[in-house]
DNA sequence: CTGAAAGCGCTAACAA
DNA sequence: TTGTTAGCGCTTTCAG
């Protein structure tokens, strides 16, 4: 390990100046003889003088970081974000410091605690839980907070999220115009808050048609592939199967694709199925898989620049937007078979 | 914004001691008498004290930060590495601070600077450029750092990547084995490491059978699906095109794929198709691809490994782990047809 | 066992 | 225009 570097005292006796003054000649602050400025600059050029973000920090309270807590960094959902985020925030001199919750309140505390202490000056977060989330509320009244993806009761932030029922309500919609009326409902668990307004837009569109709800065609599992893929396959063993299938987002869209293949049963002769969240996979499938996409390069991008302009200092009261959703239909619906 | 909050000097008053003694309780070090200790930590947790660590940064020279440079945080392979990165530094209490290269040498520079501003305490980099390459040397002497996925000359690190030459060399063999001798190959620009070794897997593989080496089946491309489907397109407009084709990376893969759909091109009937790294879709789609598959999930783990042992002091020579990769044999590749 | 004091690198009143 | 000084919050000798 070589010493830590060259400091701004270094610099300043090099050019046979005060601290105060090197200080002021590097950061173009306050008043500094033209000269003396650029001599101090050349001297701090030439022993490769870097500032210490973390002395600065000290003195100013908070370091260029902001704070991103996906679900899931692997998601290309929030991957996509992740990247967004970075390139917004990088024009603005900020690092993006990236924390998974794996969807779970407890690491989230954890990893919220640990931000904290590091002083991030900005928080962007897809909260695990809507209604545990006492320390999302004590943090976003100190870190300036987005939320995104989801958003949590009582927290008094700014959100981006999209509209989860009405994407849900118009695929569902789109299935019972086909002539489906057995929808199978494919639900994750722990994204509490997007599952619960993809659950509203189904039972609302089923409802607005007049069919019943049948419990037995929802099933419920965590947002992997594998575990779709049981929770697929639990659904479609059951003696009166459903004719269509609607998952909640891309990762359990994925797994139901493979457990039909599976179980033999093709799509969309044997089954319909449209999924929430367009991925790459979407296009490669035969048939091509019908989707709801979210605007998912608007969400952070905008998160980003809500974000700023809290940091800049903007006041008044919490902003939620909310984008709209779009039915991509593609090839993975068709009319149900006659029994 | 509310204030900063509870600091140790708060803690100390309250608690009728010195600073030094609470922070000696509160760290656990040095002699501190249990009943004060004890006190000390009451008083703490109650007043909600949390230790500023960019204050204890300030005196030990650094924060609790590692930094990830991927050439892209939306390649899977990337995200999938940064997601077991911050499994294994989250143990250790570190924070990892990611920032994506977008292989570009310039950006590179850029963030590194950054990052060492920030007195980051490790580095696990995949270097954009394996020549251009002076700024990674001169901080690799400063930071401890990894190099993952590609190596960079001159940087003395230890290094954790894969064959890449033999995987290619492996893939080559299969398609020849298989009766091609017309093989194309799609290769990548930017990832100059990983590419170039793949192309002398690929070379020395045609040579190894006695097959010349034909320009005019190569075609170069960066690493994204949009730019891959337009090279594969040039590649197969070809008067005398390849009966075969290799495809040095997952995004590469999906363009061919696509752009080879787009043209009519059965897999493996027109052409087969072998991929380097495995991904998702490769099951997905039909046939299924076969791929060269990299032990992605041993790559992370093990360069957090790596690093951690630097942190903690380990001395000596800069270690290169080179992991063997895997063919995967799946329904991409059938004999040629006879023309 | 505990406290006083110095100082990490930087910035910003306040003086000069 | 420049220098002096104090101090951000914490840790760590060194005395007591």
């Amino acid at each position: 390990m070589t010493r830590k570097g060259v400091t701004l005292k270094d610099v300043a006796a090099a050019a046979n100046v005060s601290r105060a003054t090197a200080a002021r000649a590097l950061n173009s602050y306050g008043y500094v003889g033209d000269e003396t400025a650029q001599r101090v600059q050349e001297v701090a050029e030439s022993l490769g003088y870097r500032a210490n973000r973390v002395a600065q920090a000290l003195r100013s309270g908070q370091l260029p970081l902001i704070g991103y807590v996906p679900g899931d960094i692997q998601n290309p959902f929030f991957a996509r974000i992740a990247h967004d985020l970075e390139t917004e925030l990088r024009k603005e001199k900020h690092n993006l410091l990236i924390a998974s919750s794996e969807e779970d309140v407890a690491q989230e505390k954890e990893l919220l605690e640990s931000l904290r202490s590091l002083s991030i000056r900005g928080l962007i977060l897809a909260p695990t839980s809507a209604t545990d989330n006492r320390h999302i509320v004590s943090l976003a009244r100190e870190i300036p907070t987005v939320l995104i993806d989801r958003v949590a009761k009582n927290v008094r932030c700014d959100s981006v999220v999209v509209d989860n029922e009405g994407g849900a309500h118009e695929a569902i919609d789109y299935l019972v115009a086909n002539g489906h009326r057995r929808i199978g409902l494919l639900r994750d668990d722990s994204r509490i808050f997007t599952a619960q307004e993809r659950l509203f837009g189904y039972q609302n569109s089923l409802q607005a048609h007049g069919i019943a709800l049948d419990e037995t065609l929802i099933s419920v599992s965590r947002s992997t592939v594998e575990q779709a893929i049981e929770a697929t396959i639990r659904l479609f063993n059951q003696p009166n199967r459903p004719t269509a299938l609607f998952t909640v987002d891309s990762l359990m869209t994925q797994g139901a694709l493979l457990a039909l293949r599976s179980m033999g049963l093709s799509i969309p002769n044997d089954v319909s199925l449209v999924g929430f969240d367009d991925f790459n996979l979407a296009t490669f499938t035969d048939p091509q898989i019908t989707v709801v996409a979210q605007p998912i390069s608007e969400i952070g991008p905008l998160a980003a620049r809500l974000l700023l302009e809290r940091l800049d200092g903007k006041k008044g009261a919490a902003r939620e937007v909310r984008f709209p959703t779009r039915l991509i239909v593609r090839g993975s619906v068709a009319k149900p078979k006659k029994r």
